[in-house]
This record gives structure tokens, C-alpha cells and sequence, in this order.
DNA sequence: AACCGATATGTTTTTACTAGCATATCGAAT
DNA sequence: ATTCGATATGCTAGTAAAAACATATCGGTT
């Protein structure tokens, strides 16, 4: 069997999926959603931040304004305390990123069957 | 935050596709997309790029990037004539674009069957 | 051979984000 | 009451992409 011929002319699918506003603003994308798991997970937008290697200005403006866009908060946030302070997760932040990661998972089967065809097709 | 019913706070779906080089760098997207679909009805890039308002030397730069990047010639280019020149679609490019749209269309259906159940479970 | 309009491409200027810096506030725990 | 670390937010600087500007070249038509 000859070996995978792989250039550096090979092509490749890409696809990027969120939630926007009216407006066409960006919502919930890949960053986001990121982002709201890292706060699950670590309990405050400051420790998600570091995990994510972004910086906590930047996160809370990127949470501030998805919560604008979709009009409820996504975040309990809390302050002072012996750790300073945290951020929890809404319930409806909660249903979103599950939606999200199914609706994810579909296009990203979608794709796949799509792929082989596509590919056989522009040869 | 409050909660309304405004139409201002409904969400969207949307969805970007396209073909990149193994480096990440996009080739083929809705721009380029469409500004092949300009080239092919219009005869010449820069009644493509006036269709689609944009600059000459951007429409130019796009292509010969997306050219660079694929390894082959998307267009057939001729200088002078009584129309100053023109621009053709190559064999290739045409088949590229009919993918390209059969391929959208599928992820597009795909979008469609996913969204109802998905704006339902973030109710 | 002169003309005209499209192709071809280098250079500069805007513009739109992003990253980074600075600073104030809050409140449970000590 | 003091402390400490996270939340909250304004302001500035850096940067990458796009637009704008400039100019040369080509070759069928006249």
C-alpha cells in the first residue's frame, strides 16, 4: 500500500459555531464556552482566567457582554470572603453550554460524513 | 439584570465553513466564495470586486493567496483587449465552488434540524 | 503605433481588536 | 478593624488586518 501522500497543499474543513444577537454579535463561541467551563470547574473567573492563559480583564469583559447580548446573568458572582471572592455558574448558563456542546457534536458529525464526499469530489 | 420578553435578547445560530491549509491559514470561505461566483458571472475581477464593493487590490490579494495556498490556479487571467482583460474560472475552481455550495448546504440542513431542539432546551 | 481598461503589485494609512496597566471596591474570615 | 484576594472597570499602548493610494504592465482593438 502506497504511503498517504500528505503536501503541504492538503486541504482541510473548518467550521466555527456560536449564538449571536440580532445584531449579528457574537454570543457564545468556542472561547466562551471555554471560558464558562473553566469557572465551573475552578469556582471564579480570576482562577479561569489563569487556566486559560488570558487575562482576567479580557474574561470579564467577554462574560459582561454575553450576558448583555442574552439579557440574564450567567454568572453568580461573589465577593470578599477568605478567598476573595467566585463565580458560579447559573442554572440557565448550565443549559446553555450543555445545548451548545450537543448541538457541537452534531455538526461535528455532520461534518464528518460530509468530509469524504467533499474531499473525492474537488480531486 | 431583568429578564423581558423583548425580541432584542433573541439568539441566533450561526456558523462559519470553510477550507484551510494544514498551517490553519483559511482558503476557501463565504469571501472567496463569493467573489469567485462574481468572477465567473461578471467575466473579470474588477467587476467582481465592484459587485461586491470592495477594493481591486483586496480581491486581487484574496485570490492569489487562496491560489498560493491550493497549489493550483483558480482563474485564467488575460491582460489587454478592448475590455483591458479578463478573468475566467479554471476547471478546478468550478468544481471547488460546486463542493464548496453542495457542502453548505448539507451543514445547513444539518443547522436546521438541530436548531429547534436546541432553542427548546435552553428555554 | 496609440489607446484603454483590466491585471499586477509595492507602499502607506486607517481601523478594529487585543493585551496590558492601573486602581477602586467588596465582604467573609481572622 | 484589618487583611486579602477576587470582582469590577477605566484607560492606554501595541498589533494585525483591511482600506486607500500609487504606479507599472500588458495586449487586443482601432
Amino acid at each position: 500500500m502506497k504511503p498517504p501522500r500528505s503536501s503541504k497543499y492538503d486541504v482541510f474543513l473548518r467550521y466555527k459555531l456560536w449564538l449571536s444577537a440580532v445584531s449579528g454579535e457574537g454570543i457564545i463561541g468556542e472561547g466562551q464556552y471555554s471560558l464558562l467551563r473553566a469557572i465551573e470547574e475552578n469556582g471564579s473567573l480570576m482562577a479561569a482566567a489563569v487556566e486559560l492563559e488570558t487575562s482576567y480583564r479580557k474574561a470579564w469583559g467577554d462574560i459582561k457582554k454575553a450576558e448583555e447580548l442574552l439579557g440574564y446573568d450567567l454568572t453568580e458572582k461573589h465577593r470578599g470572603g477568605k478567598d476573595g471572592g467566585k463565580s458560579i455558574l447559573t442554572k440557565r448558563a448550565k443549559n446553555l453550554l450543555e445545548a451548545y456542546y450537543a448541538l457541537h457534536k452534531k455538526m461535528d458529525s455532520a461534518i464528518e460524513d460530509a468530509y469524504d464526499e467533499f474531499k473525492e469530489s474537488i480531486k
